[in-house]
RNA sequence: GGCCGCGUACCCAAGUGGUUCAAGGGGACGGAUUGCAAAUCCGUUAUUCGUCGGUUCGAAUCCGACCGCGGCCUCCA
């Protein structure tokens, strides 16, 4: 099954076909290590690490760069503004970064290089740029000149001429030939720490915004790779000028494929820093915040349940509503647990390596089914990584599992096949999740909070509930149950004893 | 002003020309089950896809206009 992929370039889905048959070389642009990352901050690694499991999944081998950019004036602002070092700083909010995206799910990035630790090849390259006349010196400053890149405008259909109108105060400044004209390399400032001083054959200074990710991922992925992306704000002026000072030197195309996603929204607005609103908010929706209060597997899920290229609205109904829809399959998997006796977390037939235990219209209609929904999965997925159908599919497969359980009579009538055609639907269905970097383990609930003594006083609590009810005291049994729930405790009272769990 | 995107049920959200194309989730309501609940299963909840025109045998899906929302053009995932 061939995948196709919408690119930004060409505003249309293109069939995928990497530079290097069997390889794939992708470049996400990260975060500049300046203030603590935002929810906003996540989605792109995310989807990528999405995707790279899914590419991997589909047999190629990829190599996944994230850059930090480590160098930039609102890094030396906001360490000037809490009177830290700039490198500190920068170290810190990446460390706490990773940190997050690592409970997100998102271990699979490869490299994560440094804008400060590759200022060598940066000078290197604008210098090409100069000696091919695509780049000038203004004083200790290097600007890229638009006008001599003839395709410039291409990813964002801009033409500069129509950009003039829009230029504002200011912002023809010091020298430029043109006000599309974007810095490459700054002079240094005399009050600038000296951490942020490069030696440059222009003098003292520091790289432009752009100029780290067409250097780094040259690098590390070649002149010419597969797929580069990031936040649909990114398209311009950043990609674009990536492309400009790349193909500029290389007279080659820099990405193939140029994937944006959709930018998180709080209240229908981008999250942003500058708006008065929502610098009010600004706080929750910091990562590790989140993290606090929710479980990073249902950040991701709800992430996931749009499509990528989507805004999201982050909200707390949101939230809570993608929590009850994970809730589903977290039970199902107890459930089964609970029947077989095996966590299907960690069971490895999947369901066509136990089809020969389907006898009889009922087990032979089950397999056909989670068979057709693994082919449609994969079909989403195939589909411009269409997560969201994908986990549309995921919820038809949990049902078709439960329904299963209840036609089989499962929970009450031993039956060996039927239960391995269960946990053969159930570990597909966790194989296809993890696809996208869910169920990757059983989520806490019983133990929530670590508190001993809470459970055993649970425990205690049902254990009198059931003698009341075995005598038929009912008011009393529902008093306890309805004074757990007063505490947001819940139980299910089940054939074989009850269960509890924090709503 | 220029460029780009979006507008699908009460809410969220797939679907970009035609055999289940109106998925899926949340919510609500009915039924099975339960002492009652919870969980699970079954069923109901958009003859209609912002509005108005057009193309077509046929459109949520293509084209045009308009309305509304958002993004970029200055730092931004």
């Amino acid at each position: 099954m061939t995948m196709r992929v919408y690119n930004t370039l060409s505003r249309e889905k293109e069939m995928f076909e990497p530079v290097v048959p069997g390889k794939v070389g992708m470049y996400l642009c990260g975060p500049t290590v300046y203030k603590p990352a935002h929810i906003g901050h996540a989605v792109g690694p995310i989807i990528f690490d999405s995707i790279k499991r899914y590419l991997v999944y589909k047999g190629y081998s990829v190599h996944w760069v994230v850059n930090v950019t480590d160098v930039e004036d609102k890094i030396i602002v906001e360490a000037e503004k809490r009177g830290v070092d700039v490198m500190e700083l920068a170290r810190d909010l990446e460390r706490q970064y990773v940190d997050g995206l690592a409970r997100l799910g998102v271990r699979s990035i490869d490299a994560m290089p440094r804008a400060s630790e590759h200022i060598g090849g940066m000078i290197e390259h604008i210098q090409g740029l100069i000696e091919r006349g695509y780049a000038y010196v203004v004083g200790g400053d290097v600007y890229f000149d638009v006008s001599k890149d003839k395709d410039y405008g291409k990813l964002s259909n801009r033409k500069q001429e129509e950009q003039l109108s829009g230029t504002r105060d200011g912002l023809v400044d010091k020298g430029k030939r043109n006000p599309g004209d974007f810095a490459l390399w700054k002079a240094a400032k005399a009050e600038e720490p000296d951490a942020v001083k490069y030696e440059s054959p222009w003098g003292k200074g520091r790289p432009g915004w752009h100029i780290e990710c067409s250097v780094m991922a040259a690098k590390l992925l070649g002149v010419t790779f597969d797929i580069h992306g990031g936040g649909m704000d990114l398209i311009f002026p950043h990609h674009e000028n990536e492309i400009a000072q790349s193909e500029s030197l290389t007279d080659k195309p820099f990405s193939k494929f140029w994937l944006h996603h959709g930018l998180t929204r709080f209240n229908t607005k981008k999250i942003s820093k500058s708006d008065a609103d929502m610098a009010r908010v600004m706080v929750d929706l910091q990562l590790n915040n989140l993290l606090a209060k929710h479980p990073a597997e249902l950040l991701r899920f709800l992430i996931l349940s749009s499509h990528y290229r989507a805004p999201i609205d982050f909200s707390p109904e949101t939230l809570e509503a993608a929590g009850k829809g994970l809730g589903t399959f977290h039970r199902l998997f107890e459930r089964l647990e609970r029947v077989i006796g095996a966590s299907p977390y960690k069971a490895e037939k999947r369901i066509e390596q136990v089809r020969d235990q389907a006898n009889g219209p009922v087990a032979a209609a089950f397999l056909d089914e989670v068979l057709g929904d693994q082919v449609r999965f994969l079909e989403a997925m195939d589909d411009d990584f269409n997560t969201a159908a994908a986990i549309g599919v995921l919820f038809d497969m949990a049902g078709r599992v439960n329904r299963f359980i209840e036609q089989t009579r499962l929970e009450t009538k031993r039956d060996e096949a039927a239960a391995v055609l269960a946990s053969g639907g159930a570990t597909t269905l966790i194989f296809l999740g993890r696809l996208l970097g869910l169920f990757e383990q059983a989520p806490e609930t019983q133990s929530v909070g670590g508190d001993e003594l809470t459970g055993e006083l649970v425990k205690l609590l049902i254990d009198v509930r059931a003698m009341a009810r075995k005598s038929k005291q009912f008011e009393i049994g529902d008093e306890v149950r309805k004074r757990l729930d007063g505490l947001g405790i819940l139980l299910e009272d089940r054939a074989d004893g009850t269960l509890w769990r924090r709503k």
